[in-house]
DNA sequence: TATTTAATTTAGATTTATCTAAACCTATTT
DNA sequence: AAATAGGTTTAGATAAATCTAAATTAAATA
């Protein structure tokens, strides 16, 4: 396996995360997505798909192709598993972790990585609930929905939630709103897509679409 | 305080290292040291100048100031908390731990070190023996000294050895070399400058010049 | 189908870190 | 004091990653 550079991984796996099925990925959610600019996603697309890494055709979007996606499942190991370790080791509260991993999952060295695996007794997920890839790049592929798209009046159990800033994380501290939480949507709204939600017998609250969008609930 | 890059954190840290006591530093053995060009080495101390970290007078050498050192100890407070995780933790033998550390110690962020050396128990010395800055950069002096400056027939503890290459490990750990052994110079040869030594009750055998160089013990 | 708009790419700069080769100092030796 | 040899610095290139502004293309609209 050959190394990529901290850049090459950042862009790498945010297009992992952005394609989502058959889908490609187009130069300004990845600019967006990465804060940079155009210009420089499309330079960066040009070398990844010189490393054979990605599909791409100038102005028709993009996608990690098999050697990609590998690549990228060996990123997302390595950030869920040092999130595993910053929250269950070093104690650090499951928004601090994040921003941390960003950095440490650039450090590729197998032998780390493997071992630090079985110092952590092999998790399955991170922190947010999200599975954690194995030694092979295999990886779970789990059953969550979106809270927005779970009928009303049914108990599911929050899963995971999106990790990519702690703004986000904070807020769903404050609410109460974590790994393992029963839910249950009482309403929506279509003006402003907001909807009131119960957590366990709690009285009901109201929620924004926003922040219904990062949060995913398995609903068995 | 300000973030440096991994470049600059690898300059700033050899330097401390190459500079004992009142001396300077020069710029081949800078270069020497980082298997660089003297070059590559004069341009970054222009830039360490410009920031502040060190004096440095065209042709007359360098040396890190207070703030650079203040600097140097912190890198060298992260990589010696990782070797000590890697080996205590992830059980890597001893050998193998300064490579993995050259990289985890660029990572910098504070929380992440101090609740790390919370979390192994606020360990004095990494696994070659070396003392590790506390949150404050301070640093215990250790008594070491080279076993070439060992007097004959002084039995002294093995209290640390280089850890610049694995080639140098690999060699002591064949030899049964390691922290805590209690050795004993038995003659010095002025030819070769190579030297018998005893290990404990074992056979007294020879050891060179360049691996006595590296090993530095306690002398009570 | 022609026009307009929005997304994307290209062109040209900038910053950081590196190198080689040439020029330049400093110290030692004649 | 002049010559020489080492060590050091400068000059000029290169590669990676980024940017702004201009040019281009594709898609939507008239
Ligand atoms: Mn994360
Ligand atoms: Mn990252
Ligand atoms: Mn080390
Ligand atoms: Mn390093």
């Amino acid at each position: 396996m050959l190394n990529y550079s901290t850049s090459e991984e950042n862009y790498i796996k945010a297009i992992f995360h952005l394609q989502k099925q058959d889908g490609t990925v187009t130069t300004n959610e990845l600019a967006n997505e990465l804060k940079t600019k155009p210009a420089s996603v499309t330079d960066m697309m040009k070398k990844l798909k010189a490393k054979k890494l990605l599909n791409y055709q100038p102005y028709q979007g993009f996608r990690l192709n098999n050697d990609g996606t590998k690549v990228a499942l060996g990123i997302i190991r390595r950030h869920r598993l040092w999130e595993y370790f910053l929250a269950e080791k070093l104690k650090f509260t499951w928004d601090e972790v994040h921003e941390v991993a960003e950095d440490l999952e650039h450090v590729s060295n197998k032998k780390l990585i493997d071992k630090l695996d079985e110092f952590l007794g092999f998790p399955r997920t991170d922190p947010h609930g999200d599975p954690i890839p194995d030694a092979n790049g295999k990886i779970e592929i789990s059953r969550k929905i979106c809270i927005t798209e779970l009928p009303l009046h049914t108990v599911a159990i929050v899963s995971s939630v999106s990790d990519q800033s702690s703004e986000i994380l904070e807020l769903l501290e404050h609410k109460k709103i974590t790994i393992g939480t029963k839910v249950e949507v009482k309403k929506k709204f279509d003006f402003d897509k907001s909807m009131e939600i119960r957590i366990g017998r709690q009285p009901v609250f109201t929620i924004s679409d926003r922040l219904a969008q990062n949060i995913f609930v398995q609903s068995n």
